[in-house]
RNA sequence: GCGGGGGUGGCGGAAUGGCAGACGCAGCGGCCUUAAAAGCCGCAGACCUUCGGGUCGUGAGGGUUCGAGUCCCUCUCCCCGCACCA
């Protein structure tokens, strides 16, 4: 491909710079706002970063494919934050470096614009949230653009986008035929400062994720997405994918998998009525001395006996006053009330008096999880053990642990003390028939056995189950997409494809009403319309969640203006799975857990191949900044705060202020504005000084003394291209022609490029820009020996990290055509090693002298060298052994 | 409590079981300059030193090894996630 390039500068630019003549010599400096602009409207312009589809006119099929996407972000009102471009910049490091290398690569970016913070600001501002959004979008396109991300700009997408929702709308329609979405009036989070229900992973301690505001349970009418159906392929799939272990861990924990039993209990005058337990340890059924249900649990009012009714009722209503965090952080103690009624223990016979065990309610037990009820085994769980202690209930001993420690052996036999591990079981663990003994058995073949003869008998099974809960899908608020759903005298009827975008009515009041009904309910032309067949119907009022849109928007990028399909299988095929997904944790849970889920459905329903849409996840660490704080512990903004010398000051009261380490925001005064970086030291240093900061991973300070190195770093790089006093666009007399290479230099160089490659693939950019300070370092102190082939290669080393500087330098070299479409250079393996290493000599492991020795010489060559160096160590003593690292060290054992 | 990850100079951080502290910041010295800034060259873990060098040193303690920041055990502190899930 051919491309007209700019000029270095234009005439009237340099004109203005100069006070002489327009060519006359000038003090040539480092500019990046000459620079940059001038590389950013040209990328743009012609398309320079354009991912080519299969089937388009130039696609070659022989080159391989990269997809490295970044989480889209929320086009909030406060603009770019230093944290967005942490991640960007790696994805883009990584994708300008394998369009280096031949791939064909897929790099693009969106806006999540639908939802909640979107919606929040346009009702602050009294503006319509279309509005908004659009001019949020706005702002961040600017932003993106001025960092010199290579994105392919014609994929951009909105999710509040009606070409976009269309397909939201079409993939919901798809899940709901296959029996995924449904209407659910269980108990869900509703939060009343927010006016909308929320999902179980945005709600934490009983609280909004979001703002931080009170919540509670209420049963209402909502849709739900049946993500349970799909938990154990959400786990087993975890495997194969390149996550971290945290990350994994979070899922899995999340999904929450457990293996036991479901176990029924009779109760002792109820022959209609069954406690169905879940429990993870069926085989310390002897153990179980009391049942606990929850205190919403069905069975609770019909079994409390009439002495004991008063007080069930008043705990049962007790806890449902209770807020979430009572139930859980605060009140780590137990509580519970008798119910007056007995269940009946299979193990024995019904008139066993072994057999009978009382029945409580509790608060520990959540109605939500198994079955709501458990059986109590004291002597085998610690908060059943801590309930019996509480209120005096028995602990019958069901372990004889063989420890040696005979005394404390006992003490675990009478039940005084609960137990957890492996322990053998007593011998009294069997039934008076004999068909069932566990005493020899270890706990998976006790849980075996156990399950095995209650399944006989027919009270009870294995039984697996999640804590993962459906996927709460419907909102009571303006600014989501519309459910294709209508609501007939028959029931639910699906808006046909065709009518497909279903868009939101224009509204001028869209606040959420104040009662759990979304502000559609007042758009009444648009609610009440006809169905196909012409009868009355009612759409459906809730919307979508800010999550919906996100769940696919990966699959969208492949084929982002198809008009006909949400994906064309073509594109998907080609160019899913996701090759390298950056973002921040705290999606964790929720979106990549949805996206995860969507994908399997799409993939069930033959819509796309791939199962799972992220290969390779990194989660960036979170860029912190400095704060302060005075003596009473009260935050000093940044604003208020003056550095004398080593010290802090408050600017006013003179007060020394000591600094800590926070989480950018308004309340401490420390945001880090990325305009403003750019401003005073461009884009490429921004860019290089968020990858030098520290490992991708980790979480790191902003530190503002830090940035000018980077700027300094580049300053040197440019400068080793041009002079410092020269005439304008010109290069150093020694690269206006090509000479021989100094092989020194040679050797550095290569060896820069090849610790750049290695490290680019560890995503370690710190220790990339490392390798390029310190070739920049030697070039320097020898650059009149430099030449310009050197100095493209140079160029196209650097380009990745700092785009803009790259191509400048390339063009200003003369290099063929636009180095971002340029191939990386190749490394002559020779190079990389040394004719001659110096090896460190160890007597007794502590170094004594150092040795040239050449590379790859004989052992007993590298001994004589070494003894020789260490003759005066070695001198009167006897050498036990002989250690040789090649190419490293010698270590002489002596006595 | 459970799960995940950490603790290395004044600061951010480098180190496939093989010379700890690369690189950058801050600091110090020199060159350049009328001077300063910028730039360039150099020094720089701590302690001791007869200036040759020596001793100590990666949160604490133990172990494995010729050799440990790195592997194992015990403890401790910090960050993140989950949290009465039976």
């Amino acid at each position: 491909m051919a491309f007209i390039l700019p000029g270095t500068r234009d005439a009237a630019y340099c004109f203005a710079l100069s006070t002489t003549h327009p060519m006359a010599e000038q003090r040539q400096v480092y500019e990046p706002a000459a620079i940059e602009p001038k590389w950013q409207q040209f990328w743009l312009e012609n398309k320079v970063f354009r991912a080519i589809n299969p089937g388009d006119p130039d696609f070659d099929a022989a080159q391989p494919k990269f997809y490295a996407l970044d989480m889209f972000p929320y086009p909030s009102a406060a603009g770019l934050h230093v944290g967005h471009p942490e991640g960007y910049t790696a994805t883009d490091i990584v994708s300008r470096y394998k369009r280096a290398k031949g791939f064909n690569v897929l790099h693009p970016m969106g806006w999540d614009a639908f939802g909640l913070p979107a919606e929040q600001y346009a009702i602050q501002t009294n503006t319509h949230p279309a509005k908004t959004t659009a001019a949020n979008i706005g702002t961040f396109r600017r932003q993106l653009q001025t960092l010199g991300f290579s994105y392919d700009w014609d994929r951009e997408i909105s999710t509040a986008d009606p070409a976009y929702f269309k397909w939201t709308q079409w993939i919901w329609k798809r899940l709901y035929e296959r029996g995924l979405a449904y209407e659910s009036n269980a108990p869900v989070w509703w939060c009343e400062a927010l006016g909308t229900v929320l999902a179980n992973d945005e709600v934490i301690n009983g609280r909004s994720e979001r703002g931080d505001h009170p919540c509670e349970r209420r049963p209402l009418r909502q849709w739900v997405l049946k993500i349970t159906e799909y938990a154990e392929r959400l786990l087993s799939g975890l495997e194969r994918l390149d996550w971290s272990d945290s990350l994994k861990a979070q899922q899995r924990e999340w999904i929450g998998k457990s293996e036991g039993a479901e176990i029924e209990f009779e109760v002792a005058g109820h022959a209609e009525d069954r406690v169905r337990v879940f429990t993870t340890r069926p085989d310390t059924l002897f153990g179980a001395s009391f049942m606990v249900l929850s205190p919403e649990h069905e069975l609770v009012k019909r079994i409390a006996t009439p002495e004991q009714l008063d007080a069930v009722a008043a705990y049962v209503k007790q806890a449902a006053s209770k807020s979430e965090l009572e139930r859980t952080d605060l009140a780590k103690d137990k509580t519970g009330v008798f119910t007056g009624a007995y269940a009946l223990n299979p193990l024995f016979e019904a008139d066993d008096p072994k057999a009978r065990i009382p029945i409580w309610i509790a608060d520990y037990v959540i109605v939500t999880y198994g079955t709501g009820a458990i059986m109590a085994v004291p002597a085998g769980d610690e908060r059943d053990f801590e309930f019996a202690q509480k209120f005096d209930l028995p602990v019958p001993g069901i372990f004889a642990p063989d420890t040696g420690d005979a005394e404390a052996d006992a003490v675990v036999a009478r039940g005084e003390r609960c137990i957890t591990g492996d322990v053998p079981f007593a011998a009294h663990c069997r039934t008076s028939d004999g068909s069932l003994a566990l005493a020899g058995k270890s706990i998976a073949d006790a849980k075996r056995a156990v399950i095995d003869w209650l399944a006989a008998k027919g009270c009870g099974e294995a039984k697996t189950t999640y804590k993962i809960r459906d996927w709460l899908f419907s909102r009571q608020r303006y600014w989501g997409e519309p459910f294709p759903v209508l609501h007939t005298e028959d029931g639910v009827e699906l808006v046909p494809d065709e009518q497909l975008a279903l868009e939101l009515p224009d509204m001028a009041d869209f606040k959420p009403g104040g009662v759990p009904e979304s502000p559609l309910i007042r758009a009444r032309e648009w609610v009440a319309t006809k169905d196909a067949k012409g009868r009355d119907a009612q759409r459906e009022i809730n919307t979508m969640p800010g999550a919906a849109g996100s769940s696919w928007y990966f699959l969208r990028f492949c084929d982002p203006n198809n008009a006909t399909e949400f994906c064309s299988k073509a594109a998907s095929d080609y160019w899913l799975p996701v090759d390298l997904y950056v973002g921040g944790t705290e999606h964790a849970v929720g979106h990549l857990l949805y996206s995860r889920f969507w994908t399997k459905v799409l993939h069930d329903a033959d819509h796309v191949a791939c199962e799972e849409p992220f290969h390779k996840l990194y989660n960036q660490g979170m860029i912190q900044s400095f704060a302060y704080r005075d003596s009473r512990g009260g935050v000093v903004p940044w604003a208020d705060a003056e550095e004398r010398g080593d010290d802090v000051f408050h600017k006013e009261t003179g007060e020394k202020l000591s600094r800590f380490v926070a989480k950018m925001s308004k309340r401490y005064g420390n945001v880090v504005n990325p305009d403003d970086v750019v401003k005073e030291f461009g884009a490429d240093t921004l860019r290089l000084y968020e990858m030098y900061m520290g490992p991708l991973a980790d979480s790191k300070p902003w530190n503002p003394k830090d940035v000018p190195g980077i700027y300094r770093f580049l300053q040197r790089a440019w400068r080793l291209v041009v002079p410092e006093f020269s005439e304008h666009g010109r290069v150093h007399a020694h690269l206006r022609e090509d000479r021989p290479a100094d092989p020194a230099l040679e050797k550095h160089l290569h060896r820069m490029i090849a610790k750049v490659e290695d490290d680019i693939g560890r995503l370690a950019f710190n220790t990339a820009i490392s390798a390029m300070m310190i070739f920049v370092n030697e070039a320097t102190k020898a650059s009149d020996k430099l030449c310009r082939d050197q100095l493209l290669r140079f160029a196209q080393v650097l380009q990745p990290f700092a785009p803009h500087l790259g191509e400048e330098l390339w063009q200003l070299l003369g290099g063929e055509g636009l180095l971002a479409r340029a191939p990386w250079p190749a490394i002559d393996p020779k190079l990389l090693v040394d004719d001659e290493v110096e090896i460190a000599v160890q007597v007794k492991g502590k170094v004594r002298a150092k040795a040239m020795i050449g590379n790859g010489a004989a052992k007993d060559d590298i001994l004589a060298v070494a003894r020789e160096a260490v003759a005066k160590y070695l001198d009167g003593k006897t050498v036990v052994k002989e250690i040789v690292v090649p190419g490293k060290l010698v270590n002489f054992v002596v006595k």
